[in-house]
DNA sequence: GCATGATCATGC
DNA sequence: GCATGATCATGC
């Protein structure tokens, strides 16, 4: 028997596939009516991964050194997000398996029933909300996960921290604190029945091998990430809201700005500094058929940051990309993690592109999706991000960051003039300003894309 | 010609 | 009234 209604329970990818059909919904609009009111208020309380596994999967896992899906190697794992302000975050850390003291010494890393057991995964997460029931709970991101290999060393070194204490005879030391990534947390209330451990007389907390919230925090933003170039529903004949918003554009390339606004019926003055968002908001207006003005609640939803590039003849760009003004005094509190700014790098962007001619007339060239490479938000972005929390702790605001002291991104004034200011921790009132794309940063990057 | 400082028209 | 996305202006 390999089949399980509809998906194949021998390949990871069918199973994410189903997993997938779940996002956006809740298990009570997805199950059959009986088994939906046997959990209903209260009743059959049961934990949503139970729910899951056994309504929506239909299997009844019972093994606990194996995965879930045995034939696929996959472990299921269901998980709660919480929104913070417009994003999600891990709301706890993920448990992914009882410590066992008393065997888990005599294994190696290789052969280890944590790697056994949780190489690949199968996250699925969902909003929880106060007051709900776990059957009413939207999932938000289903997909497989198996660590880059650069994870796994630091989990291995973790693994290794923990099993060490342990063949240490010292488990009742155990914390949270010794470790990175993978933790050994804290399992049952306390007060519970204590487990013994192999090297040492005194009793130990039981404990659970798991994820740290941080790096699910990081789970979290790179799946939010993939999945928004197909968030926002595949609607129609499974096109992805991006094909659909390429496609939108594709009759007006090639035309002046000037003839575009004439076709859809803009006559804001030329010279507005909005113009050409308002030109691509009407442009976009007919696309999926839906309210005006809902396509610019879309891209939000899809985390969608829209901006317009023009390209001097040489096709470099003629502007750097602005981002807010930040306030002074909010930013030296952010953590590089948590802050806007990476938040706001992390985004997935939609260029619309005009090419300028001798004239400086622009033309629509194309429209490109571009997301910033990992590397280059966490390396150049952090180190332009982290400066400048420095520079203004130093009371050196006017000094912050150039685009030549960074390859991605700079800072620069941002206020209605020189007279915008606003109060920095030193107590000086300094020019309004915010982060930049470097130009020349964007224009390499662009340069690669031929999207549409 | 580019980097950086300064400013603007509009929408909310 | 002001924040925002965008562009202009200037100095090196």
């Amino acid at each position: 028997m390999h089949k399980h209604g509809d998906y194949d329970i021998t390949n990871p990818e069918s199973i994410e596939a189903y997993a997938r059909r779940l996002v956006g919904r809740s298990l009570r609009e997805v199950l059959p009516s009986d088994a939906r009111t046997m959990y209903q208020s209260g009743r059959g309380k049961g934990n949503l991964g139970d729910l899951v596994e056994q309504e929506y999967f239909g299997i009844h896992p019972g093994n606990i050194s194996a995965p879930d899906f045995i034939e696929a190697g996959v472990e299921l794992k269901t998980t709660p997000l919480k929104r913070v302000g417009k994003s999600f975050r891990a709301k706890e850390r993920l448990v992914l398996q009882m410590i066992k003291y008393n065997d888990v010494h005599k294994e190696d890393w290789e052969h280890s029933t944590f790697l056994a057991k949780n190489s690949l995964l199968l996250l699925m997460f969902y909003l929880w909300e106060s007051g709900f029931a776990p059957i009413d709970y939207v999932f938000k991101i289903a997909r497989l996960w198996s660590f880059p290999e650069a994870d796994l060393e630091i989990i291995r070194d973790d693994w290794e921290t923990i099993v060490g204490k342990i063949r240490d005879g010292r488990a009742h030391e155990l914390s949270e604190r010794d470790t990175r990534y993978l933790a050994a947390c804290t399992k049952a209330a306390t007060g519970a029945v204590l487990r013994s451990q192999p090297f040492c007389e005194q009793d130990a907390q039981p404990r659970a091998f798991s994820l740290k919230s941080s790096y699910m925090n990081f789970v979290i933003d790179e799946s939010m990430r993939a999945q928004s170039a197909v968030t926002a529903e595949e609607l129609r004949a499974g096109k992805t809201l991006e094909q659909l918003i390429h496609e939108r554009f594709m009759p007006f390339v090639g035309m002046t700005a000037d003839q575009i606004a004439r076709e859809v019926g803009v006559t804001a003055n030329r010279n507005a500094k909005n113009y050409y968002s308002v030109l691509t908001n009407r442009m976009l207006k007919p696309i999926l058929g839906i309210a005006p003005d809902r396509e610019v609640a879309e891209f939000e939803k899809a985390g969608i940051t829209m901006r317009t590039m023009r390209l001097k003849p040489g096709g470099t760009p003629k502007e750097a990309v602005s981002f807010k003004a930040f306030d002074y005094m909010d930013l030296v509190s952010q953590e590089w993690t948590t802050s806007d700014l990476r938040e706001e790098l992390m985004r997935r962007f939609f260029f619309v592109v005009y090419n300028l001619d001798r004239n400086d007339v622009p033309t629509l060239a194309r429209t490109q999706f571009w997301s910033m490479p990992q590397r280059d938000v966490d390396g150049p972005g952090r180190d332009c991000f982290e400066r400048t929390v420095a520079l203004i702790k130093e009371d050196k605001a006017e000094y912050l960051p150039r685009s030549t002291e960074n390859k991605v991104c700079h800072v620069r004034p941002h206020g209605r003039d020189a007279s915008d200011k606003l109060l920095t921790p030193s107590g000086r009132w300094v020019t309004r300003k915010s982060f930049w794309l470097n130009q020349r940063y964007l224009g390499d990057q662009l340069a690669g894309g031929e999207d549409s």
